[in-house]
DNA sequence: TCGTATTGTTGCGCATCCGAAACAAAGCGA
DNA sequence: TCGCTTTGTTTCGGATGCGCAACAATACGA
């Protein structure tokens, strides 16, 4: 599946995408953050802080930082890996999926309707 | 012109472009200021403090902090409306222009190898 | 000219973030 | 058991962000 875009239509979309993420009062989520929140629900399981950071090309107190405010806006998990227990691993939540959900409707809706 | 895209594929499309982003190294913006920046460059000028907080439902000093952000990354830049010296118009920039043209450029490559 | 409205900025107290380094806890090999 | 490695967190000083309220500068009508 190919899906082809010019360059005003691509930032287009990004802006009306993340525009209405700024209107409806969400969440204000770095670039960062966003990278790591998907790639924990797009990305087949487990998750640790040392995998994503590597993942993501950043610092492990990045990733705990983000751990940190994400998992106290409820949209991912944290618990020790009862099998080594230096791991944490990271888990998705039901608040979580219901906002990539709402996120990604908003996105298709915005690539409907594009501008030719 | 119609772009379709199933849930799944939103999600990886904002996920990779995110994450070119951040492994870039480059700029690691909000969803806010990224709203800000791509409407100055898509929106016809001229651009107000005032419009654009209206514009993305947020208040004058967002915008006013945003602005001192991304004018020292010179993304953008102030000057005094001549004609109404209470107004600041905000301009583009070379570098603006580029560094959205880049990312614009990313967002059209992770479309076109979307998983189907 | 004088009061009032409009525009953008700043001050406040507080939260979050950064990179780099130090750190505690757990696993593991000899 | 005793180093050594690996994993994630914390600390440090400093930067940046927030909402809200106060503010200065400018415009404009009576």
């Amino acid at each position: 599946m190919t899906i082809s875009l010019r360059p005003s239509q691509a930032l287009s979309l990004w802006r009306d995408a993340a525009l209405s993420e700024v209107k409806g009062g969400h969440h204000d989520l770095s670039m960062r953050q966003m990278s790591i929140l998907l790639t924990v629900y797009l990305d087949a399981p487990p998750h640790t802080v040392r995998g994503l950071a590597s993942r993501l090309g950043v610092t492990k107190p990045v990733v705990t930082r983000a751990l940190d405010t994400m998992g106290q806006m409820k949209l991912l998990t944290r618990r020790r890996d009862p099998r080594d227990r230096r791991n944490v691993i990271i888990g998705r939540t039901l608040e979580g999926a219901l906002y990539l959900e709402r996120f990604a409707d908003s996105v298709i809706g915005h690539a409907r309707d594009l501008p030719r």
